[in-house]
DNA sequence: GTTGACACCGAAAGCGCTTTCGTTGGATAT
DNA sequence: ATATCCAACGAAAGCGCTTTCGGTGTCAAC
């Protein structure tokens, strides 16, 4: 079933048929409809990689996948895929996935796909502070959207959250509800958003007139393990403190957990908040509270920037979005109790 | 950059330097040795949309991702994921996720499939007791393997874990610590490894000599908030149990939270043992005890299977593996405690 | 009646590769 | 010497589609 048979059936031309489905200026509307009809019919489906290899058009996006290393939110990507999924068969085209073992294998597929253009359009993540992905994509000529912003950006597409603001908000809430000793545990500082994150947490302390203590500000592996030695760390020191902002849901519950190792327990003794909105949170003991981020449609929004730089050439730095990711109070940020610190309350 | 131009550079023939290449034959070594050298000097990397409608192969996968309804476990999917694109990137294959957003949304993009033929091998997964697919795809004759059995996989390829002996096996451990009053929570059982779990936890009891109480075989959603709803069911029955087996660690989880609400506490007066290993009951409080399914390379076997299927014609029923869970105690796992249920246990 | 303009369609040349088949030359057998 | 065979390569026909270009036919305009 080619174009040639659905031709010969209509007694048209190859070409004719070809253009009257891809909807060109010079068929009439009577021979376009009746082509349309046939093909449906016939159950004619267009070779994709005919029309690609005729066309120089690859029609698919392929998305460089984080490597599962338990330094990310599985559900969110899931999330993120399914969107983008989505919109893209919506338009008929295709979503690949690549999943890089490492930096320079990343860097290598990028090469291959400049190369060969069996790609037209990329959606990366997990960016750095600095990163050298958008330079290398800029120069490779190879349109492409971030989800997240860089150093490096500038002149890219991208969709982020706002995480200066979020912990910024996050921090502020703290305060409100009257604390004071607020530490912050984040990551390891080489990926943006965690830079970020720490910026918000930073000037919240300093507009409301706390000194940030740098004890406080603890930087762990992006993990569970991680977020628990954080908070051992922190109850450690000789003035611990009453609440907690964590980088991500994972970190915070890792948290929790070293609280509960201690007999503390989280929203009463210690408040913690952590990133994500992940379902999760919901179930745990006490639930979490959380920041979610809107990430419903955040898929097909990638997908879309994608396209729009690949059939109309636009700008990337047209297509530059920030979201505002909003408080989830759910049982563990309250104001600080009584009796904590101990060596603070008395006998 | 393309085969031509690789040819007049080395005065050889396009079709020699293809078949070089392609490790044909009848080229010398000598010949191949030269062309290959070549192609890597030049840069050259073959188009792959050339080389697919020429070949009429596609060389790639379609994954068929669960719609992320809360139903599945996202880190599983993921992982899963990973492993199918590194095992197809290491023979050059691509990796694509389709997400039908309905049954018969999946159909289609069968049928689409079948006609064009621009995927060579597909790979499915969450598979139905009685699942159409299976016969649909044996029909339009694409290549598939199914991640998890069905009634209607005897002629399929496929790989699963073996639910029954692994809920055989969880529920004779109950027993052993001295339980008798052993609950299940399952899914509704259109989905074949609900049913296939809910045997081998009735086996286990009658084999054990214990009468099997309908009330505390319990269907919920796979979901937090069914495991939930399955609990509270279970104990608010006149005689509820002391142990309960999850077909899944979320469903787990939601139990657990039940407990917490009645204050009771998992492991202690219910104990309560999960299943997917899922990491993230190692950060609970109490830790989840689960059992874990092999699932590392479980990706790279499905894709190893498909690909030997579309490349030599394997005979699908030759590639069926069952895996074996084991058991993960981690906390929530304990002889059952005196005083419980209370008005068993006097005053 | 000739010219233009325009709407509509067909012919044909690719896109870059694979694969069949035919050709060549040299080695071997008779 | 002739016939036979095989190794090694080139020629050429596609794969199914897109896209440019040219060619009709029709109608209004001068």
């Amino acid at each position: 079933m080619n174009l040639n048979i659905v031709a010969q059936h209509l007694k048209l031309s190859e070409s004719t048929v070809s253009r009257a489905l891809n909807d060109y200026q010079d068929i009439s509307e009577d021979t376009k409809a009746l082509v349309r009809k046939a093909a449906i019919e016939l159950g004619y489906v267009p070779n994709p990689h005919a029309r690609r290899l005729a066309s120089g058009k690859a029609d698919n996006i392929a998305y460089i996948m984080p490597r599962s290393d338990g330094q990310f939110n599985a559900s969110f990507v899931i999330e993120l895929m399914a969107g983008m999924a989505e919109a893209l068969n919506s338009k008929g085209w295709d979503l690949s996935v690549l999943v890089p073992n490492s930096a320079e294998e990343e860097i290598k597929m990028f090469q291959k796909i400049s190369r060969t253009r069996y790609v037209s359009g990329l959606i990366i993540s997990r960016t750095f502070e600095r990163d050298v992905r958008f330079k290398i994509l800029q120069d490779l000529k190879i349109p492409f959207v971030s989800h997240g912003r860089s150093m490096d950006s500038a002149a890219a597409a991208w969709i982020d959250i706002d995480n200066e603001t979020a912990f910024s908000d996050m921090t502020k809430h703290f305060i409100a509800l009257g604390h004071r000793r607020i530490a912050y545990i984040g990551g390891r500082e080489n990926h943006n958003f965690s830079a970020q994150r720490a910026v918000g947490w930073r000037n919240a302390l300093k507009q409301a007139g706390i000194t940030v203590d740098p004890d406080l500000h603890q930087k762990a592996e992006l993990s569970y393990a991680g977020g628990a030695v954080a908070m051992q760390n922190l109850l450690m020191l000789a003035d611990p403190p009453t609440a907690v902002c964590c980088i991500s849901d994972h970190v915070a519950i890792g948290a929790t957990r070293a609280l509960h190792a201690c007999g503390l327990v989280p929203g009463r003794e210690v408040s913690v908040i952590g990133f994500d909105g992940l379902e999760i949170g919901k179930w745990l003991e006490p639930p979490l509270s959380t920041m979610k981020q809107p990430l419903q449609s955040t898929g097909q929004q990638l997908v879309e920037i994608v396209i729009n730089m690949v059939q109309n050439g636009d700008t990337p730095e047209d297509h530059q979005k920030l979201y505002r990711a909003t408080l989830v109070r759910r049982g563990t940020d309250n104001p600080p109790v009584s009796g904590w610190p101990k060596h603070l309350s008395g006998s």
